[in-house]
DNA sequence: AGATTTTTTTGACCTAGGTCAATGGCAACT
DNA sequence: AGTTGCCATTGACCTAGGTCAAAAAAATCT
């Protein structure tokens, strides 16, 4: 199978679907590709249609006046983003750009919106993944407004820690300064932290590696 | 036709169904009533049904293990609330009470998963409403992180003012320490904002009325 | 390897806004 | 009208964390 056409099938949004719309979705999309920190879109842009990440990392992201990010998502392969717009025939709510160099695949708009009006299944996808999406929202809100910093750290150590299967060390995904971002703080912010919980002993960072020493205490957060 | 049929049929949710499935729903709604103030269901509570707002409102927020509030949504008549708990057959994943004496229609699961499965026009409500709350859970989280105080209370207003169709005044419909709760500050700060703003001339605050004198200051917030 | 750019860390300083406590207003009830 | 209870306001104080600037460390390029 060609490699597009397996990251579609193999894609939490289009599984399940009948072989022919598979192929037909392989055949409409389009390839782009895009260096580290390429900006794919901008908030407001007219969405036309949405993307998938075969290959890389995208953070989608929104701007205050001031110049400070937050990132709201953080896709790899084989997720969508902008499908929400394309949807209701908005401009995109927010910013797109990868985090790593990246292949993507692109679905025009009408192609998509008659593939769910026909497609019962598709639909029932879709919702799934949008109250996922729903719920991660609300654990960031969650930890934005009722956690300080340390707290959304080890919050998301522990994301990590289940992700990557294992609770005595995690390797971060990301650059710390975009961690900052998605943690709603800043880079010097975020780095005297680290270097807080290093001493009281909870953490051990080298590099990337986060050795995690006492996630006891690190739950406590 | 019976009240609870009215609310269900004029709901975004439900809106479009054929009448049968309508009557249907009607028939295995449980009406249940509560005062201001009370419970409905706590964070982690199994999902066993979902809840649609007839009358009142409803507000869901998650609490701090300090017990400070932040307000998720709040929900008015015909709003459903819950369903992606009862969609996952997960544990709700906050808490939801009233916020004025409200009655409200409960809907057991069963029924509920049953219907969206037979019926294509009922999914594509539900992605329709899952994506507006998405789009208004990333302007809270923009707000949140990327706006002071000020700056989502200037966010609040024009929200109410659009809602009410107007630019020189508008009604607050909530009490000021749930609208600290909402904002992600405490009532004491917020007073002090409303306090500023009206030094400022920007607004001026008579009880729950509040008068927008220079909307375009209003919105540089 | 060396040079250049980017990222991270550290230090010094400052402010938005949280907390605690007291007071004032207002509504509901008797 | 008086009492009770809740909500909003104000004052005093404090701290988490933001900002600016500089140094150090990594990553990237030639």
């Amino acid at each position: 199978m060609e490699n597009r056409t397996r990251i579609i099938a193999d894609s939490f949004l289009f599984r399940g679907l009948p072989e022919a719309q598979l192929a037909e979705l392989a055949r409409i999309a389009v390839e782009k590709r895009h260096g580290r920190g390429e900006t794919i879109f901008f908030e407001g842009d007219p969405a036309s249609g949405f993307y998938m990440v075969a290959e890389g990392k995208v953070k989608i992201f929104k701007v205050s006046m001031g110049g400070k990010e937050q990132i709201l998502h953080i896709f790899g392969p084989g997720e969508p983003f902008g499908e929400v717009a394309v949807f209701h025939g908005q401009p995109f709510p927010a910013n797109a750009a990868t985090l790593a160099s990246s292949s993507l695949l692109y679905f025009p708009r009408r192609e998509f919106v008659r593939l769910v009006s026909a497609n019962p299944s598709l639909a029932l996808n879709i919702i799934a993944m949008l109250s996922l999406r729903l719920r991660r929202f609300a654990t960031q809100i969650e930890n934005l407004s009722l956690k300080e910093v340390p707290g959304r750290l080890a919050s998301y150590l522990r994301y990590l820690a289940e992700e990557q299967g294992r609770d005595d060390r995690v390797v971060l995904d990301l650059p710390k300064g975009q961690l900052a971002s998605l943690l709603g703080t800043s880079p010097e912010t975020l780095s005297r932290i680290f270097a807080r919980m290093s001493e009281e002993g909870l953490i051990r960072v080298e590099g990337k590696t986060i050795h995690l020493l006492d996630m006891e205490q690190i739950r406590q957060r």
